[in-house]
DNA sequence: GATTGTGAATAGATTCACAGCT
DNA sequence: AGCTGTGAATCTATTCACAATC
């Protein structure tokens, strides 16, 4: 039991364990052993059993874990039993398809509003939300308690926007601006550089054939 | 000059110089050291040196690197110096957001078809593209020479969908859906998770204050 | 004098192997 | 008998420090 520190691996392991957890609990299934769900999931079992004895013991030697506890005990880990709301600035095509992305608007998350710089675009409905002007920000994240940001404007405006957002008040930042930011008061940025991505292929594509 | 392998997180920082590098080109800076390059980008100027030194020397030892040179060689190991053509799987939001998305339509990286299974979308126009019917996917891999295959489809349909880019020839694939894909005949998968990236927050969130 | 390229040192992550429960 | 939890061993990645070079 000794929390505190996370490594960082390790954490996103924890929601590929958490997604094939709910698809078991789906299946019915009640007791699952680290080497079953590691054969099925491809992945390996000695991890599993090192990343979950992070958080306690909560397996049974002898029999496995308990799929719905264990999945109720990473959710909290990962911070899911409470609800997320989140803001997102940029309404162009990326910030357009997030407002609409089903796993931003079910379970621990939900998008409270949309924001373009672009008079244009204020004012426009985004399925059940209105773009605003991001002059709106910081009142909105204040009387929603948004607690997420997630930047969706070019790369020249990442910056600028990202000190609003921290100004405003939000605690984590996913950005989508191919920008790396530099870390303000503890506001957790997460890069999301589809430029990368897709180098990283365009590298497989020659070094391999 | 050991290449051949390329230790995986060494790849993507190649990406992070490159940026960088083309940054400082357009300032029009002709040579930088790894120190000023990691100072002003927030990097570790060692692991600059030990990434490039990969790929053969070409620092000047006392003066540092030519930004011009070193930018098309990093250009060339990622595999830049080539035009890929790319085919989105997948006509949703995020499917119809990456089709218009600037950073696949620059550079050495272009989209040349999308698909869609659903007749209500088939026909409708992106851009200047068509939404096409996935039963002419292998014919347009074929004729096109697309090289690289984007699934933005549900997740239940995403390993269906994979298989059928491998069959068509693509040799890479950007996967959005929320799911691992079991790599088949060395056709590389980058698994773009969202909800990963978003419980990663959710977690610092809730660990932090 | 400045800066690279690199072997040696350190830190971090993964895998192994087995003692300890059930 | 089966499976977890974990210390020890291995593997991988990063940082350090300095000889080689300009």
């Amino acid at each position: 039991m000794a929390s505190g520190d996370t490594p960082p691996l390790a954490l996103n392991r924890l929601s590929v364990y958490l997604r094939a957890l709910r698809a078991l609990q789906r299946e019915g299934i009640e007791r699952i052993s680290s080497q079953r769900l590691a054969s099925r999931f491809g992945l390996s079992a000695p991890q599993i059993r090192k990343d979950l004895a992070q958080y306690g013991e909560f397996g049974i030697r002898g029999i496995g874990y308990d799929v719905v506890s264990l999945r109720r005990r990473l959710e909290h880990v990962l911070g899911l039993d409470r609800r997320h709301a989140a803001v997102i600035v940029g309404a162009g095509n990326i910030g357009t398809a997030l407002a609409r992305f089903p796993g931003l608007n079910t379970g621990a998350f939900h998008i409270v509003a949309v924001f373009d710089i672009d008079p244009k675009r204020i004012g426009a409905r985004i399925g059940d939300l209105t773009v605003r002007d991001p002059l709106e920000l910081a009142e909105v994240v204040e009387s929603t308690g948004a607690d997420m940001g997630i930047l969706a404007v070019p790369a020249e405006a990442a910056a600028e926007n990202y000190f609003a957002l921290v100004g405003a008040g939000v605690r984590a930042v996913l950005n989508f601006a191919p920008v790396r930011l530099e870390e303000v008061d503890g506001v957790r940025v997460k890069d999301v550089d589809l430029t990368i991505f897709l180098e990283e292929l365009a590298h497989h594509l020659v070094s391999s054939s």
